[in-house]
DNA sequence: GCCAAGGATGTAATAATGTAACACCAATGA
DNA sequence: TCATTGGTGTTACATTATTACATCCTTGGC
């Protein structure tokens, strides 16, 4: 159980905001992929919140970041692309994006979502998460893509 | 599409289709609510699938069932009613609907469900269920409602 | 029987989320 | 130079979900 037991887990490092922008970036160029001006804003936008939020919040504030306006569509297209480089989570029971704070490793991500105030906790559990996977490769499936949240009331909601 | 280890669980019993309706009005009436000719009607709708379908899916079948147009706010309310009373589930990585097949007994469920097809596996591990909730409830959160899916391909998919 | 109250549904409009198709532009490499 | 590729812009549209309010129907009290 990773709840913090440990102030740096083993499996990589917390990033401040300031360089977790830096990991991203890194991540995506060791993927092959660009690093341009519109995603590092899209970026900038996801991380400057604490808590999911859906595209369009995203798309709002990277307008308002570049002085012009941006499409829903752009920034759903390097959300996209941020999920699949691990640089960036969606939280399906959200219909929302937050960035990862932890692009270096890959993880399978468990999120607590408060009904409440829409914050989210980000708990790393292997074992949990290779439970899951190891149902979902029993019942034939394969490969699978672990989907654990848990909607509730967060410690200051309660 | 239901993955059985037993053939019946200690937990309840798998209903029939005929019968699975049955089961969902007592429930719901044991709840202290109403089965309406509509609420019926919605779901004999979604229990003619054997896969999630989304809410705009179950009101046309609802329409074309009953011979007159039924709006979606109209059914969305019947299946958000269906699943505070466990008598269907959200699939919320899907943004879908499912009949439960065993309305009977509260359950945490684990859908595993197909990128290519849309089937749904739904799958009971309470160990798995329960070390989520674990989880979340040690890090503060309560009450806990576990949303736990798999995206992949299925056997027959893959 | 009449009426009040509550629950269920109808109706209309709209909000929120997500995708498709195609044009344009810039960098890259033959 | 030119073709190709990747990224973004633009527009339109599709899908999913909610809100506000009207109507109707049942139930229980009188």
């Amino acid at each position: 159980m990773q709840i913090m037991a440990h102030p740096a887990h083993s499996h990589g490092q917390h990033h401040s905001r300031a360089d977790l922008a830096a990991a991203a970036q890194a991540r995506l160029k060791s993927a092959g992929e660009q690093w341009t001006p519109l995603r590092a804003t899209v970026f900038a936008a996801l991380a400057g919140y604490d808590r999911p939020v859906s595209a369009y919040d995203v798309t709002d504030a990277v307008s308002t970041a570049s002085g012009r306006r941006i499409a829903a569509n752009s920034v759903y297209r390097i959300l996209d692309l941020f999920v699949a480089n691990n640089v960036a989570s969606r939280v399906e029971s959200a219909n929302a994006f937050i960035a990862n704070v932890h692009p270096d490793c890959p993880h399978d991500c468990i999120f607590l979502v408060c009904d409440r105030c829409g914050g989210a906790t980000h708990v790393d559990d292997d074992r949990i998460t290779g439970d899951v996977r190891s149902a979902a490769l029993a019942a034939g499936f394969t490969p699978v893509r672990p989907v654990i949240e848990v909607r509730g009331l967060c410690a200051n909601c309660a």
